[in-house]
DNA sequence: GGTGAAACTTCTAATAA
DNA sequence: TTATTAGAAGTTTCACC
């Protein structure tokens, strides 16, 4: 996959849209001190090389009662089991993300649910996949979310 | 933490706006057949409540260079230090979310490196903070993201 | 590459229902 | 709570640097 190219004004782009993806353009151009249409072409030019995928909400999962964050290791049978086993557990909503990992687990994945009977709920359907030998549980106390806008400067200085 | 009612209309709002945060609110109206005004009127009740908490940017960062994703579960000297390390942590960009947790780790962080060479060097800074006992690293080979929207849905109709 | 202005679209708040 | 409305604000295109 190749590197794109990204200048210092790109990068101010995107650390404000990051920030607040409804920031109007006019008030970005307003603090580069370059015009609207800049803008819009060069979000544009990112959208269709793909660096910008999309925008999302950031909600709050622990108002609206989902405040049980947990990791589980997935020990597999064999390990030629690993697509099916991905698919179903992707079938599962509250698993939030899924990876295939080298080291101890052959799958890892975590989940967001309600409370800890919510959560045993989860597991126990992810026990009960075709194919998964056993699991191991980390639940998490608390979560404290890095920075993207400092991720995004680290790659930025970096290239 | 209580739990906010959402009816059926916030959830039309929300769904849309978790797919793409530009969208106009006048093509939300339409699609829901209510004014525009009201959609307004919605998102900053919903704002306002903290359910949503912001808004930021999907990027590609396999596209800007940052292909490697590790998990890594990190042993403390000692549980008293965990707060301390945990800001030592915070500090690395790389760190993407970082978890106490119960279990066999301590703390719990995932990273984001350009390389293996990369991701390294972001384990040995991990090492060396004080306080850190050991590491031990999974390596992702490959991740699948659940939709956010569907979780929405689980959310809802349990509401 | 960028600008600036025109044409078009959307937002927002007040008022009314 | 929702709809309407109208002025303000934002977006997008395009001719021209």
């Amino acid at each position: 996959m190749a590197k794109f190219k990204l200048d210092e004004i790109d990068h101010q782009i995107l650390d404000m849209l990051i920030e607040n993806t409804r920031v109007p353009f006019t008030d970005i151009a307003k603090n580069l001190s370059i015009s609207a249409g800049t803008i819009h072409v060069r979000v544009k030019k990112m959208e269709d090389a793909g660096i910008i995928k999309g925008s999302s909400l950031t909600l709050d999962y622990k108002k609206l009662g989902y405040s049980f964050i947990a990791y589980v290791g997935i020990f597999l049978q064999n390990t030629s089991q690993t697509k099916f086993v991905l698919e179903r557990i992707n079938e599962i909503p509250f698993v939030t993300v899924a990876h295939i990992t080298t080291g101890k687990f052959n799958i890892f994945c975590k989940i967001r649910a309600k409370n800890t009977e919510h959560a045993k709920d989860i597991i126990f359907m992810l026990d009960d996949i075709e194919g998964v030998y056993r699991t191991e549980t980390m639940i998490s106390l608390e979560e404290s979310l890095n920075d993207k806008k400092r991720l995004m400067h680290s790659i930025f200085n970096d290239m």
